[in-house]
DNA sequence: CGGGACGTTGACGGTCGTCAAAATTAGTGG
DNA sequence: CCACTAATTTTGACGACCGTCAACGTCCCG
């Protein structure tokens, strides 16, 4: 009731998302300026001159097709990536191979922010459908924080903004039993995409429900059933990936059980 | 193999420890310079002049008893606290009042970054232990990360250094079972604890089992048992809070299951 | 010395993982 | 465009792991 307006929904990122297009080659010169990601993207009121030396940062794009990697794991660090159009997922793998899928991201949110501390990735970005995410040198990207006060402040809260969803993912799979888990999980994406401009009713889940397991510390059968019992119970219809939410109310009392008797109606 | 050298052992931070204490009043003047910490905590290779803008941003310390917050969810932020002695754990609240355990942090971390997103703490720092942070004031860190390149690295590292170790939590959470979970808890904590010149077999707990349940996603009575359990297979002696680790290997073997074959004899 | 917090241990049951088989869909090459 | 194979999903049966409830033991501090 008194905090930060939205608990831990996994807002958005910096992300600088060009719109206007050059064909001349793959390396695509663009401009922040128009870009339709612009305010999910970058800090707000910035001079013209400010804008600029934002958008030398943005120099080019890269496309990955559904299936590649943007980086892997042990792969040298050098750039961020904010993606433009497009799903990923990232992963980390133990020693003995264990596979954790540690987040979903979306159009305007950024990736390779593990990479700094050692220069080298500790996950792998891979593409769940075909995308397009605009390539920021981090070099580059920390000299013109030095110039640009709200560049800098930009990029810090965006990585304290993941700390903070990370946080939240600790919360669910240490404390939630399966079905807060999925509850949870649904109500995240679709308040995502809806801050898209997609439906808050309706998604297209681009993962897997082994991926969706390994994210939310759960077996694949244990997924489908979940949905099983959701859509039994009315809660949500289910055709494929294509998910539609019948009773958001009810999803957000599985998630916090009698916390939200007298509010929202 | 081939990855960055420590895993997601949480390393350490930025955290300007120092020692010359002035007497005078509660607040106090120190010298990052002089700090024990010093090598844990500051950017190497620093001009003197860098070193002194670096030290006014260390104005003053607070002391916190064991039991006290630090910070509180829900509570402005202004600033990020090094730790110079004692141990603090931060968690995390849900809406029903659901609480985790997101960490647990020793002399020379870092606390506070969760703050930045929102203008607010997300979580609570308790201090397990009588403690003494120094106090940086946010505002002020990013001006002199805008004067001194090598600071700006440092806490860009510091913050993706965060966010690697949250996802092998994770890893942890999502895809651990009960022993192997602690096995990884022990073995982080008296690394950690190695690191400042502790004993790498010996280490005094400074939590609770429910806290270490909460940590690691299982209920203190689990926790228990598997301490137990430990000790009749001879991996570690345990009398109270204080822990000897007897086979370091076979705790490592319960982490990684096979991976540990034919190296560190 | 006594009360309260913390820790240990036991018995039991539920949740979810495991194994297996079948159904449905997606992807590939002819 | 269709056939065929691989991948994904669903559902069932069973059991292990761990949570729950309860009682007892231990330590610390006033």
């Amino acid at each position: 009731m008194e905090h930060p307006k939205e608990s831990h929904p996994g807002a958005d990122a910096l992300a600088s998302i060009p719109v206007r297009v050059d064909m001349s080659k793959q390396a695509i010169k663009v401009a922040c300026a128009d870009c339709s990601l612009h305010d999910l993207c970058l800090p707000i009121g910035l001079s013209t001159a400010e804008m600029d030396r934002v958008e030398s940062l943005v120099s080019n794009r890269r496309r990955v097709k559904r299936g590649g990697t943007l980086f892997r794991s042990g792969e040298k660090f050098t750039n961020l990536y904010a993606i433009r159009t497009g799903f990923f997922k990232t992963c980390v793998t133990s020693e003995d191979g264990r596979d954790q899928v540690t987040g979903f991201q979306m159009a305007g949110e950024m990736l390779g922010l593990d990479g700094i501390v050692h220069d080298h990735h500790t996950c792998d970005a891979i593409a769940l459908e075909d995308a397009d995410v605009c390539i920021m040198p981090f070099d580059h990207l920390e000299e013109i924080s030095r110039e640009v006060k709200g560049l800098q402040h930009h990029v810090h809260k965006i990585m304290s903004r993941e700390i903070v969803r990370e946080n939240g993912v600790m919360l669910m799979l240490g404390s939630m039993r399966a079905e807060e888990r999925l509850a949870a999980f649904l109500l995240n994406l679709v308040q995502r995409l809806h801050a898209r401009g997609f439906s808050s009713t309706e998604l297209v889940l681009r993962m897997t429900r082994e991926e969706i397991g390994s994210y939310l510390g759960m077996k694949l059968e244990t997924v489908s059933r979940t949905f099983s019992k959701f859509v039994e119970d009315g809660i949500v219809a289910v055709k494929q990936r294509h998910v539609q939410i019948l009773d958001a109310q009810a999803l957000k009392e599985i998630v916090n059980p009698g916390s939200c008797a007298l509010q929202a109606k």
